[in-house]
DNA sequence: GTCTATAACTAGATAGAC
DNA sequence: GTCTATCTAGTTATAGAC
């Protein structure tokens, strides 16, 4: 015991406890007794309680997240195949980090005035200027962020099914691009076209 | 003063607090004092804190919701038509109800050992069952997932639109049933064909 | 690196006066 | 119907021993 490997576990140990109670009801006691060690011991490695639950964040989504806005914007002006692209990667980096992508969604109040919160807020709808026109018809930005929305939700949702996971986020990614899809032609969805010039209205 | 309003002030300063800052964030103090008067005052009203966010949910959303269900239920075999009018009826119902469900959507994990959160979900799910088929492959389950989440969080995203909420919710609602329509035909999306008939694969 | 002990505070809830 | 006063139990966080 006593190995160097405490923070590692007592990470391991919040993020399960946060995704089942949530973060306002974990408390920094539950943490350490189930850890079995003592409060104590937590703010030797972690400042605050906010501490910990950014230091979840930063490595498995922040960090990847902020890589596929890189991406992103590197390839601008953004074509309809870059959104899909854009869309494919961020659906990985989040199928990397399930349990936190739903305890961020099923926690948007508690999160929402820590840093960590804002920051994540920041990406996504950094995300969603890049895949929506910036002038494009309201059902097409409701289309986008209906994009967005169902990667995050599907990853935790259709309980009843039975259906593994990777499978889940793969047809997640497929409605989402149909959705971006449709919307970068400015009309209502469908195969596809020839050329993506098409404009609505 | 000192009318027989108590309790209906009590409400509306709950939700405006609890929309704001959250549930569990939002302690009886806060709401006592915004409303000058004391904590014990509530007590006469509201037997705990969760009677209070509770009694915001039965009238709102929950009786509406169920008379949706109901509408659905007395008309089996749901064909498209009938989901269509599903989606429409709840998107008026919800529409009602918005800064609800914001707060439903940004408390999940707050609400869900509350009785109120099970019957909310409850609710959700069985309206789910009703738009989407049973064996229907999992891309037009994830379509039919969507097509709820979308209309619940339309009402509380695209905050740079400066679009008036009607025309949000009728953009959502639009896209929602979209959705079902590409669901229910068991292919990709598109507009609706001759009949109904036609199968996936 | 981990502990004991405790400070400083706030929460939800109740009893009983008026 | 609203108040004062109080209770119990919980929280984050810190100081300092080992």
């Amino acid at each position: 015991m006593s190995r160097g490997n405490t923070r590692q576990r007592i990470q391991d140990v919040a993020l399960e406890l946060f995704a089942e109670r949530g973060y306002e009801k974990t408390s920094l006691r539950e943490i350490a007794e189930q850890l079995g060690v003592t409060k104590a011991a937590l703010y030797y490695h972690f400042k605050t309680k906010e501490d910990l639950v950014t230091s979840l964040f930063e490595d498995l989504v922040l960090g990847p997240a902020d890589a596929v806005i890189a991406w992103a914007e590197a390839h601008q002006p953004t074509t309809l195949e870059t959104k899909l692209e854009i869309l494919n990667r961020y659906s990985a980096c989040i199928g990397n980090a399930t349990p936190l992508v739903r305890f961020m969604h099923e926690n948007q109040a508690a999160l929402r005035d820590l840093s960590i919160g804002e920051q994540m807020k920041t990406r996504i709808l950094t995300l969603l200027q890049l895949i929506k026109d910036q002038d494009a018809a309201l059902t097409d930005q409701v289309r986008c962020a209906s994009a967005l929305f169902t990667m995050h939700s599907t990853l935790f949702t259709l309980e009843g099914s039975n259906a593994d996971p990777e499978e889940k986020r793969k047809a997640a990614l497929e409605v989402a691009q149909e959705l971006v899809t449709a919307a970068h032609h400015g009309s209502a969805p469908g195969p596809a076209p020839e050329t993506g010039n098409a404009r609505h209205e």
